[in-house]
DNA sequence: CGTCTTTGACCTGCGC
DNA sequence: GCGCAGGTCAAAGACG
């Protein structure tokens, strides 16, 4: 996955427990930047690569990593709201093994893959999981679950259209045009890369420090992390 | 020739 | 102290 960095491989190993080897990168952006991250394939589904990011990068990120930061720090923001590991991940204290929240949503590739990226917030690393299953979904909305990705429901009690109109689809009320016009957002190429860029660029900053005043900056408003992704694709919200 | 990947060796932390 | 597992180093080879 190209998430808008330099990556150098430095080693690899196999874990115990995992067949399929564990690699290590290092960001070669800037000589002294202390970031690193770890890919290895899941042992249970060879389709799916874990991710993991570990340090702050002490360089300016590329354009591509960089333009929305903000949008994917808010959706990180927005996984931890009524997290039992929020805090402990803000406070660098965590001492429980409180099982991390899981958030999944889909975005079709551009080589006609199926993404089923998920963002797990535990309480040390925020972890990337991309599930690159061929596409034999019957349809990306059927699976497609960014309302729980962005929901503050417990914050924020009133449901956004978007939210709505994902709701409508899980209940099966949703009309065809609709549904159609949804798709379409959620293929767009521009979206789908200003969503990985957004992740990208949250994983990358190590923003895990900046939690706090990112959930401060967005709390109850996913409307704003939406604007922002339609933002940077260019896709408007009429559309 | 410079850059990147591969891979065995080495280092370190942890449990027994 | 010992063994194991995870992480890193660095020499060698591949590649453009």
């Amino acid at each position: 996955m190209n998430d808008g960095c330099q990556w150098r491989k430095y080693g690899q190993k196999i874990a115990k427990g995992n067949p399929c080897p564990r690699a290590y990168y290092r960001c070669t952006m800037s000589p002294s930047c202390p970031v690193r991250k770890q890919v290895q394939r899941c042992a249970q589904d060879m389709s799916i690569l874990t991710t993991s990011y570990e340090g702050t990068h002490n360089h300016p990120l590329p354009p591509s990593a960089a333009s929305l930061a903000s949008a994917t720090s808010a959706a990180a923001a927005m996984l931890n709201c009524g997290s039992t590991t929020s805090s402990q991940l803000h406070s660098g204290s965590a001492t429980s093994s409180a099982t991390p929240n899981l958030h999944t949503f889909n975005f079709p590739s551009s080589n006609r893959l199926t993404a089923r990226t998920s963002i797990t917030t535990s309480q040390s690393h925020p972890t990337v999981v991309l599930d690159l299953t061929s596409a034999n979904h019957t349809s990306s909305l059927d699976n497609y679950s960014s309302s729980s990705l962005f929901s503050t429901s417990t914050h924020n009690p009133q449901l956004s259209s978007y939210d709505k109109l994902i709701q409508a689809s899980q209940q099966g009320i949703l009309s065809d045009k609709i549904a159609a016009a949804t798709k379409a957002i959620t293929s767009n190429p521009k979206f789908q890369s200003a969503l990985a860029a957004a992740i990208t660029s949250f994983v990358g900053n190590g923003s895990i420090t900046n939690l706090d005043q990112e959930r401060k900056s967005f709390k109850g408003g996913e409307n704003i992390t939406f604007s922002q992704l339609f933002m940077a694709s260019g896709i408007s919200r009429a559309t």
